[in-house]
DNA sequence: GTCCAGGAGCCTT
DNA sequence: AAGGCTCATGGA
């Protein structure tokens, strides 16, 4: 089955995959993959596998959805058709934040990457588990670590492209954490392994309905989840049918970005993150989230 | 050998 | 509130 959306204006599809595959460097089992022209992603419920190909432009933007699986209600297209929606940001407006980039440095930023949008995580307990594993590790072993998990107690879908279904707590329940420790997770492993045993299977749902304080409140509940991982998850999260970009998951790496933008001198990194994420709210206020993702992305 | 990566938690001042 | 120590692991 085929079907069309129409996105918002501006939309570079092209750019936007570029950026948000470049950036996950070395990762070998995901949730959604890109193969140059057309973007892949599976869902578990309902079950079945999409394609997203780009027909528009950047100020005209058309993306085409093709959805494979046994059969699906016209209620289920609906849902999945809705879930390519957020996952790939079709209709977030990104004109606010522009506006409020153009009278800052990182205007130079915001123009150059015209059109850009971030890729939404497939799933809030897959985007927890990502955080968890990118604590104070290198990016390239932490995608080694979830690509470990991913194929050690994912599922895998036989389809175009090499994928995996989003990771659900009871695919991870099953992993002792010495089992886990097979995979460098380290102190992680103990992290993961509570999330699995203590994730509600209502909680992502809930957590949608919550304000990103609440829910940040929420998140933070489970043990190794502090405030760079509860607002990284929520970051790629969906709030009343909308993204959330009231949060500033800055870690050690965006950290010298945006000080580097923003001329902001501070020798200490948690004091240089304070005045980092002060400066993102009173300039980007609810939008700083966006401000966070131009300055990751202006590396690549 | 030392330092530190897309942190968190706990314990002292 | 702010600063120190520890937690695994591997690459520079």
């Amino acid at each position: 089955m085929r079907f069309e959306i129409e996105g918002k204006p501006p939309y570079d599809f092209y750019l936007t995959m570029e950026k948000n595959f470049a950036i996950r460097r070395s990762e070998r089992a995901f949730g959604d993959t890109f193969d140059g022209k057309k973007y892949f992603f599976a869902l578990r419920e309902p079950l079945c596998e999409a394609e997203v190909s780009f027909t528009g432009r950047p100020e005209e933007p058309v993306f085409e959805v093709e959805l494979f699986a046994d059969r699906l209600s016209s209620r289920e297209e609906g849902r999945v058709l809705k879930k390519a929606s957020m996952l790939l940001g079709v209709d977030e407006s990104l004109e606010q934040f522009y506006a409020l980039a153009e009278r800052t440095e990182l205007r130079e930023t915001t123009e150059r990457l015209r059109g850009l949008h971030m890729i939404q995580f497939n799933g809030l307990f897959n985007a927890i588990v990502l955080g968890i594993l990118l604590q104070n590790a290198p990016v390239k072993r932490s995608m080694e670590m979830f690509s470990f998990v991913s194929e050690r107690y994912g599922k895998r879908i036989e389809h175009k492209k090499p994928l995996y279904l989003p990771l659900s707590p009871e695919d991870l329940q099953k992993a002792g954490i010495e089992d886990l420790k097979e995979g460098k997770l380290g102190y992680r492993a103990k992290y993961i392994q509570g999330l699995a045993e203590n994730f509600d299977k209502t909680l992502e749902r809930r957590i949608e309905l919550m304000s990103t304080e609440r829910a940040k409140k929420e998140l933070m509940r489970f043990d190794g989840v502090g405030n760079y991982t509860a607002e990284f998850a929520l970051f790629g999260s969906t709030h009343r049918g909308k993204r959330r970009y009231d949060v500033f998951p800055i870690d050690s790496w965006s950290l010298g970005i945006y000080a580097d933008i923003f001329s902001i001198r501070e020798e200490k990194r948690e004091k240089a993150k304070a005045l980092c994420r002060k400066h993102a709210e009173e300039h980007f206020g609810p939008l700083m989230g966006l401000a966070f993702w131009y300055v990751m992305m202006s590396t690549f």
